[in-house]
DNA sequence: GCCGTATTAGAACCGATATTCTAATACTCG
DNA sequence: CGAGTATTAGAATATCGGTTCTAATACGGC
């Protein structure tokens, strides 16, 4: 079956990642990379076709993983409590992954993504986003008995738009979380949750 | 006086701003900044000595002009009531002013800034730095009656944070933020500084 | 009109970096 | 052991894009 591998995708991308996380996506290049990972840049083309499908493929494992545990948390019974445990998450997801968290939170996937995907990433992108759209749907359905274009709007902004630029300033300066920071954070949450969840009662439901 | 100029630094400035705002600072190209402002590459380092002098005067011109009226507007006797008029003309500012808005809500300095800035740019970095930090605790003065670093932190988190986080998806799909954004965004504002405010109640001056 | 100078113009240069290529290696399977 | 193959290894190549350079140009002042 060949020559055993030295390098495999886990410790070349684990490479990518903390140059990425130094650097950031944009300036990485192949050399860094197998530097870091010790692979030779042979090695690295051997996995990956190129660097723009090492890049997508390291952006879609990141947010693949983050959003699994985020969604989950969701899921609870009490929409208030629920969200506040998924934001919470956030925080010490933060705090224990402050390299993944730099990747996550200060970039946007274009950084990743330097033209045009091809298909298959684009495909995947697509299920990771629809994955994240149903379940904020089914969470404003359960909040504020309805999921339209603008409660779907006004739950993103609390519960993804909100921890990101509460937790921007820290991370940037590679910093954990402060307290303080999340107690500001979970309180407005909260309140704009609130906000967003009185609508039931004062606008009637759709059809 | 030699030859008059056909392309001054406006017109040179406001190619590069396009293109910035399109593909983003990172990947402007001096050819494409030719090519938009109609100035051939010639007269572009006729004018700046490098790419980065460039993106730097064209990003600190930008910050420069934004927080003059921002900071401003923060001045008023009422600070709760200054504060919203404030963030409430960030909102008009990005309808107003799309490109730009996208320059400055989408990217940090350091997409700007390739490696390290030159002293000259360093030093109105820092100059823009300190009058916004000045004006922010003041005003944190005035609202809390304390400024410490906690305040200050508080203050950025409501009067700057939240309103990029609030404008980044309408701004990245190019559509003016909606009114509901902007309601959303407001009220959480209120609520934030009204937070921040009623510490001065409940926690003691220090010194 | 002529001179000096700031500006235009764009071709040539050069370094950095992604990608390719060729050769050597180290395993497994038969 | 020998063949076959996945992998390593890194040198060679190709391209892109910033920067430099040389020549031409257009104007003000004398």
């Amino acid at each position: 079956m060949g020559r055993p591998a030295r390098f495999d995708e886990v410790a070349i991308l684990g490479g990518a990642r903390r140059v990425s996380a130094e650097v950031g996506p944009q300036k990485l290049t192949i050399a860094a990379v197998a530097e870091r990972s010790g692979a030779p840049v042979g090695s690295i083309y051997h996995r990956y076709a190129s660097r723009d499908e090492m890049l997508a493929e390291l952006w879609l494992d990141l947010v693949a993983v983050f959003q699994q545990r985020f969604l989950a948390l969701l899921e609870g019974d009490d929409p208030l409590r629920s969200g506040l445990a998924a934001v919470r998450h956030v925080c010490d997801w933060v705090r224990s992954h402050p390299l993944e968290a730099r990747l996550l939170l200060l970039h946007r996937r274009e950084d990743f993504a330097s033209d045009r995907w091809p298909a298959r990433y684009r495909r995947r992108a697509r299920a990771l986003e629809g994955r994240a759209t149903r379940s904020l749907r089914a969470y404003a359905l359960r909040l504020v008995g309805r999921a339209g274009a603008a409660e779907l709007r006004a739950i993103r902004f609390a519960l993804v738009d909100l921890p990101s630029a509460a937790l921007r300033r820290d991370i940037e300066m590679g910093a954990s979380p402060s307290n303080e920071v999340q107690r500001l954070l979970l309180a407005t949450c909260a309140t704009a949750l609130r906000r967003i969840e009185r609508r039931r009662a004062s606008a009637p439901r759709r059809g």
